[in-house]
DNA sequence: AACTGGTCTTGACCTGTATCAGGAAATATA
DNA sequence: TATATTTCCTGATACAGGTCAAGACCAGTT
């Protein structure tokens, strides 16, 4: 299962620990692969987040519409991130995100009481979703920061600077969006980076 | 320890798990009370944050300091909050933003190293510390989508809704401030809602 | 080869929010 | 009691970034 052994790599990467066969079979039985092709939605607006989705390949953007049918992208996910609105999975509450395939997804999805169940004993997992929380909750407060109390050029140059694999994988529509700003004026920004 | 009474039962109440005797001394060996006063800082820009604070009593702000001098408020925390810039605390990197005292503060204090010491096999302090990290997390994320989409209106009818006390116990530079905006748009926007 | 839909740019204009300046009221300090 | 200092409000003006409209370019489809 090529797909899984993605997903090892990574738990053992970010946890530290390394896996032992029995540990993966556990995997094995109750993660289970999903495919989305490009456009097709994880989450919609109004529904219960069940599942969490391992990105083994291909990328999603997590947005809301506003009143004026306006889309507003909160998160981008690619290979080795997770896909799932995390206040409704863990509240299990109705989710005010939409997550929607921007390429063909290859995914790993779980869900919470599963989680419970069958991967508390598992001290790799425990540790990997402690470091998940953590490094979720500082690059949020990072965004929170930029967002507050960065001009739209300040908020661009920080992607160029921190993400620019972004730039290569995902249309300037979305990134703009991303940033909090319209399309024409991320576009004009680009002009006057590309002048000095 | 009137102090550690208030810490043990915001620890019980977040873990759901009742702390031993045992445990309970712990916890008084290692955190180490301290007081500040009014505008005091508990962290400077520049300086690795050392010390997460529990909150038993007071208030404080988190801000930035940009090119133009102006400051920028990234959390506001009272009591049953931590005092702490996580990114700097668990990483030991020089932290970007300052800490102050709002109003005089009562704190317990604790290094990331003691927690890995001493609280690593206290099962109540772990499932705490889980919570916290996803709350924060949520709150976090709530918090982009809001900067990024919402109008100066929208958030703080937001801030009304959801954190009315903010209202009573901070001064409204400090609210505007942390809701991305000048005192100067904040009161007009308070007289316009208090017409409707 | 023609068409369709998506992407990106540019210009003209508009609006929300910041900035600057002044002052009133409340609170702390001497 | 007098005097700072902080807090909050209001008006005039400026500007960043949004909105609207049009067109160019490109990739995929038929």
């Amino acid at each position: 299962m090529s797909n899984f052994n993605a997903f090892f790599d990574y738990i053992q990467k970010l946890s530290g620990i390394i896996l032992s066969e029995n540990e993966k079979h556990v995997f094995l039985a109750h993660f289970k692969p999903r495919k989305l092709l490009k456009r097709q939605y994880f989450l919609q607006q109004g529904d219960v987040c069940k599942y969490a989705g391992f990105v083994v390949k291909g990328s999603a953007k997590t947005f809301r519409i506003d009143d004026k049918g306006h889309e507003h992208i909160l998160k981008l996910s690619m290979e080795e991130w997770w896909l799932a609105d995390f206040e409704s999975y863990y509240h299990l509450t109705p989710s005010r995100y939409n997550i929607q395939a921007l390429e063909d997804l290859e995914l790993l999805m779980v869900t919470n009481a599963q989680v419970e169940d069958f991967f508390s004993t598992i001290p790799a997992f425990i540790a990997m979703q402690e470091v998940i929380k953590q490094n979720y909750a500082i690059a949020n407060q990072n965004r929170v920061q930029a967002a507050l109390s960065y001009t739209a050029e300040e908020r661009y140059d920080d992607l160029v600077a921190n993400y620019p694999h972004f730039l290569q994988r995902f249309p300037l529509n979305v990134i703009a969006s991303y940033l909090g700003l319209s399309p024409e004026t991320l576009s004009r920004i680009r002009k006057n980076a590309s002048k000095s």
